[in-house]
DNA sequence: CCATAGTGATACTCAGATGTATCAGTTATA
DNA sequence: TATAACTGATACATCTGAGTATCACTATGG
């Protein structure tokens, strides 16, 4: 399937617009899940053509977000080196690098399914060794990865003047699009193809 | 602002579909947050005309479905008495409703600040007298309201199967569209208006 | 039973988004 | 420098959904 066409090398500030454009999808994304591609481009400073030539469609797009969110968790378990250091160690590691990449992913970090089964077993095989060591007494390792995660997700959804964290790390808290903290305009969820206002949410209230 | 216009009586019949409208959509949208109002017009078994006249655009009926789930809220929070029984015994109660109101609320309860300040507060306020009776030790109650619906959440996004929960109550675990929970199907993350495939969710991976 | 509220069917308008095509100009790189 | 890749601008075609209007029909409830 490689097909023995021409070569078709790819120039170096191609790649920096793929870059770009990935950059700008996660940010612009991040604060409307819903926004055109348009705007991806415009945020990026690039015309809207040219988005479409670096990918086939919208979903294109997207699937290389999550990619890349993959990508990273992949360097995150290396990083950390989860399968060899004590696993309390391995866990402060990772948590540390989670925690930005959940920052720095807001939206990649909220597609469903965007975790491979790679990188989920990798961070299952921690609580593995969680539990082996006792540190941990919950049974099942794909509870406890959620449960991580899931807390993880709720301190990095806390509100900047928050008293219960004081956080080193410097905390760019848009509040997603700040028109849109109010329940009747944050309602307008995905309003799928029209004038009337979007914007969405991956994790609020509940 | 009610002025005094003409009464208008409101048919029973008309009530009837409202309240079958707010069901499909929950319905619906639990499964696809970008579904356009034809298909919950449809799922309520009536015209899409109907479902505009009932509510005067997408973003009342959103709307709409946060004010219910509010109200569901407000009574579970009344029939938990968490204001005045044992506030051990008030969380059990309130959280085996709670646990009901995310599985048939799958939407609303997504809604970027579907809860108002009221439903906040007054489930703060339990967990200032779990921290009283010295129940809990987190200070800020917030963030004991956020941990708690999180991993109420992440409970119930488990898969059926899990061998973590063996819950008594009949689990529809639907899995959202079961056709997209594949990464590159799954990204078609709310294509805002085209052809191509919809859907999200929103409590996913992570 | 009858005035009236409610509904479905149909046919519109309008806006926004995706995706394609062309072409002229610009930039990287061998 | 010259080829090939990349880009922006522009113009289209197409699709989908929201929202409105009209009209004939049905069901409710006093």
């Amino acid at each position: 399937m490689d097909g023995g066409g021409v070569p078709r090398r790819i120039r170096a500030d191609a790649e920096r617009s793929t870059a770009r454009i990935l950059e700008a999808a996660e940010a612009v994304l991040a604060d409307d899940p819903a926004a055109s591609l348009e705007r991806i481009a415009d945020a990026a400073g690039l015309a809207r053509v040219t988005v479409h030539r670096r990918f086939s469609s919208r979903t294109a797009l997207l699937d290389a977000l999550a990619a890349q969110l993959n990508e990273r968790y992949l360097q995150a378990l290396g990083e950390a080196r989860v399968d060899t250091a004590p696993p309390l160690v391995a866990l402060q590691r990772l948590t540390e690098i989670v925690f930005e990449l959940k920052l720095t992913h807001r939206f990649a970090v909220g597609l469903f399914a965007a975790l491979t089964p790679e990188v989920l077993d990798r961070l299952d095989q921690l609580f593995v060794r969680l539990r082996e060591a006792g540190a941990i007494t919950a049974a099942d390792p794909a509870w406890g990865r959620r449960v991580y995660l899931a807390l993880l997700h709720e301190v990095h959804e806390l509100p900047a003047d928050s008293p219960t964290l004081a956080p080193s790390a410097p905390r760019t808290r848009s509040r997603r699009r700040s028109t849109c903290s109010c329940a009747p305009c944050s309602a307008r969820w995905a309003a799928p193809a029209t004038r009337s206002g979007r914007s969405p949410a991956s994790v609020p209230n509940r």
